[in-house]
DNA sequence: TTGATACTACGAAAATCTTCGTATATCTTT
DNA sequence: AAAGATATACGAAGATTTTCGTAGTATCAA
């Protein structure tokens, strides 16, 4: 699981976005997903993944006239890598101080709030069982 | 509390942290607070809080020969900024996944997990008095 | 075949962010 | 008062990121 790979940029991290959620697309299909929040021309788009090519963020297949791009790394491990980084330069490294923001800004559905205390509950028995420290 | 400042830059954002943490500063003393961190000359700081004076995101008193600056914004009001944007760039808005990835990748100790769980509480309660929300 | 259309490659301008050198003024010390 | 240390101001170089124009090719339609 290493990830020597570069920290995407803002516009980078938005392409990657669209990526993993329609997987492998054309360049044409990125640019026009961004379009709905995003005004800038054709052959930036291009650039801009071209760029990523080099930089191995993501793959492509140039089997067919139109390129065929898909993310390299895994959604979660871009948002793992990013996430340690804004809690350590956004929150001075308290990730729990960070949680109870995010907690308080949005109001979660019940569902949600399920959801997180389930997390709770494991995290408490893993505490417990902490003698011998077991998988990861 | 509007806030149309600009976000702050990672170099901004490092020199808030410390004008938050000690509070209305000179300019030496917050290049050798970063010092710890960050190896650039005297006037690289000082040129950085120039420009956040420019923008707003510090006020500075010229009284006295060295001036003394401090953040403009409150330290709460920035992370929310930040959390809001990020969220949107890197989990899709996605709040609670944001809150699910943190929560796993830092063991929180068994006091921060109290917090949690209280806040969690508060926020099912207010669930219940807003809508007509069962049991949990 | 020819012309319109769609695609990649690529250099480079534009915009933003970071860094520093230098000029100049003010304090401190002797 | 002179020398040295310390401040601010500010222009501008460097680095990074974003944007686009243009050239060259392939594809498609009539």
């Amino acid at each position: 699981m290493q990830s020597n790979l570069p920290k995407p940029t803002e516009s980078e991290l938005e392409i990657l976005q669209v990526l993993w959620l329609h997987g492998p697309s054309s360049v044409r299909h990125v640019h026009e997903a961004l379009g709905a929040g995003r005004e800038v021309g054709y052959t930036t788009t291009l650039k801009l993944m071209q760029i990523m090519a080099e930089k191995g963020l993501v793959r492509r297949n140039t089997e067919a006239r139109s390129h065929i791009y898909e993310a390299a790394p895994a959604e979660q491990e871009v948002q793992q890598q990013l996430l340690q980084r804004f809690v350590d330069t956004a929150f001075r490294g308290s990730a729990m101080s960070l949680v109870m923001q995010a907690l308080g800004q949005h109001q979660a559905g019940s569902e949600e709030l399920e959801q997180i205390k389930a997390l709770i509950r494991q995290m408490e028995q893993d505490q417990n069982n902490t003698s011998g420290n077991a998988s990861l």
